[in-house]
Order: C-alpha cells, then sequence, then structure tokens
DNA sequence: TTGATCGGAGATCATTATAGTCTCCGATCG
DNA sequence: CGATCGGAGACTATAATGATCTCCGATCAA
C-alpha cells in the first residue's frame, strides 16, 4: 500500500529534530546524538544509529565522533527534500520491479507488459512531489502542493 | 520504497487487457475469463483469479459464471482511477503505519511525533495523483500531470 | 440431467523485505 | 588512557508478499 519504511520514519523524526535543535533558540549550533533522539522518540538507539549513517553517507547530516560528538544538519533545512531523504534510506525511488531493471534483465510479463509505461509516469509524478517538499516544509509550515489533472475532470 | 505489489501490477495488467478488448475494434463486449488473461501476460493463474475476485467485490468488474463466463469493466475505463484499482487489491492507502490508526491505538513514537501532520499531507497528495489518473488515460493516452508546490522555487 | 467450464473461497507453503539485536572497531576529547 | 562517541558487519525474528493447492457452487450446452 505504498508504505514508507520504520528506517524512512525514523530518519524523518530525527532530521526534524536535529534541524528544529540547530536551528532553535535555545542552543543553536549544538551537535545533537543518537541516543538523546533514540530516547525522545522512543526509536531502538541501533537501528536509529544505523539510519543517522545512511544519513550521513549520503551527506545530509555531518558527523562528528569522539565525546561530544553527534550530528548536524549537512545543509539548510529548505535545502533537503522529502525524496532526497527516502532515497537515503530506501535506494532509489520504484513503484514497480522493473523501474530500475538493468540490460538483460525482464520480468515474465515484460513481452506483452502494456502498462510499464503509464506506471513510470505515475512514478516520476511522486518523485516530483516528494522532491518539491523539503525539510524545511516539515519544520514550521504547512506545505502547499497542488495537483493538476485535466484526465477527471468533468467526470462524476 | 514505495513499491506498489506484484498483485497490483497484475490488477492493472489484467484490467488494461479487459478495457481494450470491451471497447476494441475486433470483438467489442466479450467477456474475457482469467486463463486468457494469465496466459498473454505469463500471470500465474491462480493468483490472478484472487486479484480478479478482489476487483470484483470491489465493483470494478462484473464476473459472469459458467462456460463462456468470465469478466467485464462494471463502468468506463474513464471512471476507474488508479487509486481505486490500488486500494481495491491493497486497501486504504497509507504511507505510515499510524495512518488509519484506530483510536486508542497509539505508536512509540507518538507522544512526541513531529512528522505525522506533514506524512498525512504527503499522502493525501499521492492520493490526490492516483486519483486523478484513470484507467482510461493508461489506456490510449500520455497521462498529463504537473505538480506546483512553491515551497522549494527559487532554492537552489 | 449431466458433465465440462467457469468463478468463489479458504488453507497452506515459500520467499522476501523489514525490523530489530549483538558485537567489535576506530576516532576523539578530556 | 579511558570514557564517549560514530562506523560497520553479522545475525535473528517477524511480517508481508507471492504463489500453490483443494474443494465448492453456478452456469450452459450437449
Amino acid at each position: 500500500m505504498l508504505k514508507i519504511s520504520k528506517k524512512t520514519d525514523y530518519a524523518l523524526m530525527a532530521l526534524q529534530h536535529i534541524a528544529s535543535v540547530q536551528f532553535g533558540d535555545i542552543t543553536p549550533g549544538r551537535v545533537v546524538n543518537t541516543k538523546e533522539i533514540a530516547e525522545e522518540y522512543n526509536i531502538p538507539l541501533e537501528l536509529l544509529a544505523k539510519v543517522l549513517q545512511l544519513l550521513s553517507k549520503n551527506g545530509l547530516i555531518e558527523s562528528h565522533n569522539g565525546p561530544k560528538g553527534g550530528y548536524l544538519l549537512a545543509r539548510s533545512a529548505r535545502q533537503i527534500t522529502i525524496a532526497q531523504i527516502l532515497e537515503s534510506i530506501e535506494g532509489p525511488l520504484g513503484i514497480t520491479d522493473c523501474s530500475h531493471e538493468k540490460e538483460g534483465e525482464f520480468c515474465m510479463q515484460r513481452e506483452h507488459c502494456n502498462i510499464r509505461t503509464p506506471l513510470l509516469k505515475v512514478q516520476d509524478s511522486i518523485y516530483q512531489l516528494l522532491n518539491n517538499m523539503t525539510l524545511g516544509d516539515m519544520l514550521g509550515g504547512t506545505p502547499l502542493i497542488t495537483i493538476q489533472s485535466p484526465s477527471t475532470q468533468g467526470v462524476e
């Protein structure tokens, strides 16, 4: 049912938390460590650690080792999109198995497949959607997203 | 990674096939049976049978028993949306576990959850997207969907 | 009226993806 | 030098999905 994984949930919570600390009023610039986030949101510590490592590998956050270490956003919250977060954790967005089929790979249906092309367009639309919403939108505001399609207008 | 299930893939293929037979030039109005679709697209027969039963239960297609039986679209292809097909097979669309949380159910993160509201908006946007594209769009044409978001405009 | 051909329904098994855990390593700072 | 961090890999458990099997009732035509 098009569900995002728990890991991605955790990533979003963590990033939201880091951003709000980093740019908040209390202690701006403070690094945030894994334990702090895990306790705040009841997330299994080791699982969250993996998630944050992935985000770090993908350049969304900066890590600082040693005592008093932790994480910081690598860039502004408005420059981190939901799509980037999701793909950092779950890999490239693909609503079908054949979305990222390599040359020579074919699904059993490929021969007469009649839905591949339209589905790739759906996928592209979802990607646009997720890439047009940022961590910044999640922080403060009410993300405004509108969708226009001529296809079913006037159809009851 | 926001993947739709194989069953839904099969449903889309089958509906596309039924629609093209039903409204095609060759033998319009002919009912289509499960075996025909399964062989055409290399789909496991019994699995496809279940999928078609679900579509029938949800009122997207009509079933006809007995010899020479099979399925017909229950309404025009332009009145069957991708969202309806997807939800017939996979249940209500929900990108998070808490999307359809019943009263009294809480996830472990609920207490300080900072992402529920924005995620529900993302979900709603995806739903709109899928509900604005129809089987008819998949048949003939090039579905035109545009997305507008003010959030990241002007952000480099 | 009877039997072959359909869909309807349920149980069951296999496979895969996800969620979560455990252990050890290297870096850093006091 | 040792406590506190993140980095990394193996590992287990659980849930979702994909697929199969069996039996039933409806229908139509010979």
